[in-house]
DNA sequence: TATGAATGAGATTTCATTCAT
DNA sequence: TATGAATGAAATCTCATTCAT
């Protein structure tokens, strides 16, 4: 027999994988339990409602997608490093966990208030930590001179590129990435 | 008495409140048909079904915005210019438009396949253009030497950050966006 | 423009052809119209509802094909020459007017009580006719003993075996009909 | 509590009445849900749609029936027992399961092709058994030779007589089929 | 008189949630 | 604690009928 904290996990996975396929609306509580191996009534011992299932999946993966972004801006380096690694682990976290960007980008409507509020906070974090980076590196003479809040929040939306570009032949997301990174720092015009 | 295309039109308009405000599966006929001023058998008279007045609703509304997106990059100018302006309409959509981009934002997932390639199609036409433009750019000298539908798809992932950024006391949407193109022409880098 | 008479008798006919295919609840009176060639309100200036269009279609319809088979049973002839006249008679209905056919098998349940009693009057008279003939034969002893009522009930049902009867191969109606004609004057037993 | 078994089976006797008494299309989920004593959303636990229960009702109520009248023909007897003891059977079915004859007469048009091939193969199953009593019998020099298939076509729509005829004073359904065997096996001819 | 746009009652079906076992 | 049978609210869609033109 498992213990409680292993089925709850069970249920979490499967509720992700469902939420994800599916959205929040036609994902059915009957197919999370039946995926997760364990009984329709089930689910309710653990979660109180198909919502309350449904913020646990969501905050539970941001935070951990935004710790492990944050994780590598806070390695030692070079502003160029950070922002380098930054869109290395976005890379790899898109091709490891698509359940999760299914859920975000299909559902933003279905997060209750209280949910966003906490998300946003999550992604107010990762958002302060680029911000401070860009802050420090302008005080070493190291960047431009930006308004270091808005650098952060356009190399952070930047990462959504990943989300939406679609490869030509020959083009890999490395080469696309190492192309973007050029752009971030050296922008459009000429020098 | 209205007309038809009047009517039309109206529960159109509707639809695309009720979608915009609860998603494609709350929303309802019933309440788009009561906000339209109709009957619920009514909306059945002009659209097949809920489906297809949604598809519809989208279909229309990105179009109107795509074109009056490529518009104001066909008008003559600088690559500067152009860009610019590019972000000053967008900044004129957002503010407009609040409800057909709260549907992009919730249902993406639910746009059936067939919809889904009619507005990626459209969407294409837009990179199409903007990595023309930079394209002609780059042979003409104006900008650096950069793959230009990579560029373009930067920029165009850059009109995504309105719709996050958060503002701080004393900013202005249009402070924001003069910093942000600073950013994508001159880069982080110091020169 | 055509005269009140035609086009009541137009919509008559749709019905006819609709309710045979649909059944009375599948079939709607916007298709009726259509086949009409008239608008779905116009059907109303001529019935006054969907039932009382049933009503009068099956009404007219079983009118005339009971007055159809009572005229032959009423032509001068022997009882065997009468009922193989019924026999071919009914034969040339099923031939021709399947439509007719079709509502009665599927609609029974339809059919109002006040219409039912009608119809059961209709096919009173023509069992009645039936009947009478018998009567007549027995006195003449043209016939054997049996209660003529139940010999009319019994040849009147067999009327429909028409309607039921898979054809085998080789065999055709008319070969059907004579052996059947056999069985009902001869019996199955030997004598 | 009663059993899944015991349910269905209470569900399927509520759907024979009220498909019998309203038809295919006028029966309600709702209204058979509560005859049987059930919840509407309960019915659906048991059968997947409206037509699929409308389906098993229909198939076993047939199945049975015929299975009854098949059992008293392969009765040993000679051919006039066995034709009289189909005719009481036949009396007995009509007297204890009106239902089900009501929702064949009033649906053929609702029965889903499906359906109706094995309904047509159960029943082509007793005309087969019909048939080869009277093959037999033919061979044993019992009856006339007739073509056995029409015989028995015939002696098996002659069951139908029942079901429309009209009791008259003084008469009773067993004086009427006492009537109706003399007739089969005498035929109207006089000796 | 002829029309068809407008309507809303009503049907089937889904599914989150409860609760007896 | 774990289960799944039972439930009914709610949603889409159909169509007879009305009525303004």
């Amino acid at each position: 027999m498992k213990n409680k904290e292993e089925k709850r996990e069970l249920i979490l996975q499967a509720a992700l994988r469902n939420f994800a396929e599916e959205g929040f609306d036609r994902a059915t509580m009957q197919n999370i339990a039946k995926s997760a191996g364990v009984g329709k009534g089930t689910t309710y011992e653990y979660f109180p409602s198909k919502e309350a299932l449904f913020c646990e999946v969501l905050l539970k993966g941001i935070s951990n997608m935004v710790d492990e972004l944050t994780a590598v801006l806070q390695q030692p380096g070079t502003v160029h490093e950070k922002v380098e690694r930054l869109f290395q682990k976005n890379l790899e976290i898109f091709r490891t966990k698509s359940d999760l960007r299914a859920i975000m980008l299909n559902n933003i409507g279905k997060i209750p208030a209280d949910l966003h509020r906490q998300l946003m906070e999550k992604q107010r974090e990762l958002l302060g930590t680029m911000e401070r980076i860009f802050t420090e590196a302008i005080q070493a003479d190291e960047m431009v001179d930006v308004p270091p809040r808005i650098a952060a929040a356009a190399v952070l939306n930047g990462l959504q590129v990943i989300y939406t570009y679609q490869l030509e032949k020959g083009e890999t997301y490395e080469s696309v990435i190492e192309h973007y990174l050029k752009l971030i720092f050296h922008g459009l015009d000429k020098r």
